[in-house]
DNA sequence: TCAATAAAGGACATTTTTGTCCGAATTATA
DNA sequence: TATAATTCGGACAAAAATGTCCTTTATTGA
């Protein structure tokens, strides 16, 4: 569904998100441990998560990443997915066509359309912020 | 969502399905250039798909694939997923953990429950027949 | 000012996916 | 029986995704 970048990606911004609620700024290696995901490989993540404005990182001692509250609320996981995956999983076809539209649809495309705009409408909905809180209050979990 | 090698998986087994409909065994370069796909990744394809008895082929001069009547409507997409991309799509979980469920669920566990069974449905659901019959009468298209 | 800490960025390595090529096996038909 | 058409199977090639390492840059605090 997601490549694991984009996984390790929506995890690592839900962790951050956690933490800056409770005042915390932290390190690639922290949220890498915390995630159970590679270090490097999420150090790059995490670069292409700030270039798209979904997160702020700091250099130098006492740096490292972290997000602001009101901005939990506006990044949606759509802007995540598509900052690392692009938007091709709830706009492409699911038969791999160019040019599957209404008119000239691929033999899925009706039955895809219902699933695909669920899915897009889940992830447009969906705040950083909300899966943070429930992360807090430990019913749901980051690692495993 | 799905691999190439699904994508073209899924298309070629509608073709052959359509053609058997009209009583025509087609070999893997028609398949390749009616589905506009790579000729070799497609044998390699049809191979699988031919393994998993979910086509048939026939070697020799006047040889190529084809399927049977009862068999398009037994073959359900679900079927051609899972013989080769598994069952990971609408059984994994979205954020990739290995151990999320119900009891210790990852923060989008619960958003992805429906999105995912939704999916599942509809590939059980969607036999080969009902694909190929758009097809046949023009709705639908495999190419481009 | 200097040392230590942390992200940024580039080069490289590994693995997986996608794709190609070619010879072997099978079979219809002349 | 010989030939040609077709799939099968293995080895290889290329591209993309995943992952690592190391140097540079920024910044803090002693």
């Amino acid at each position: 569904m997601f490549s694991k970048a984009c996984e390790y990606g929506i995890r690592a911004a839900v962790y951050v998100a956690l933490q800056s609620l409770e005042g915390r700024r932290v390190s690639v290696i922290e949220i890498a441990e915390e995630i159970d995901s590679p270090i490097a490989f999420t150090a790059k993540i995490l670069q292409q998560l700030s270039k798209n404005d979904i997160i702020n990182s700091v250099k130098g001692p006492t740096g490292g990443f972290e997000i602001e509250r009101e901005d939990m609320d506006a990044v949606k996981l759509s802007k995540i997915v598509k900052a690392i995956d692009g938007d091709n999983i709830y706009v492409g076809c699911g038969l791999g066509l160019r040019e599957c539209n209404a008119d000239k649809p691929c033999p899925l495309h009706d039955k895809f359309v219902d699933i695909r705009t669920d899915l897009r409408t889940m992830l447009q909905n969906t705040s950083l912020f909300e899966l943070a809180t429930g992360l807090e209050v430990g019913l749901t979990y980051l690692k495993r």
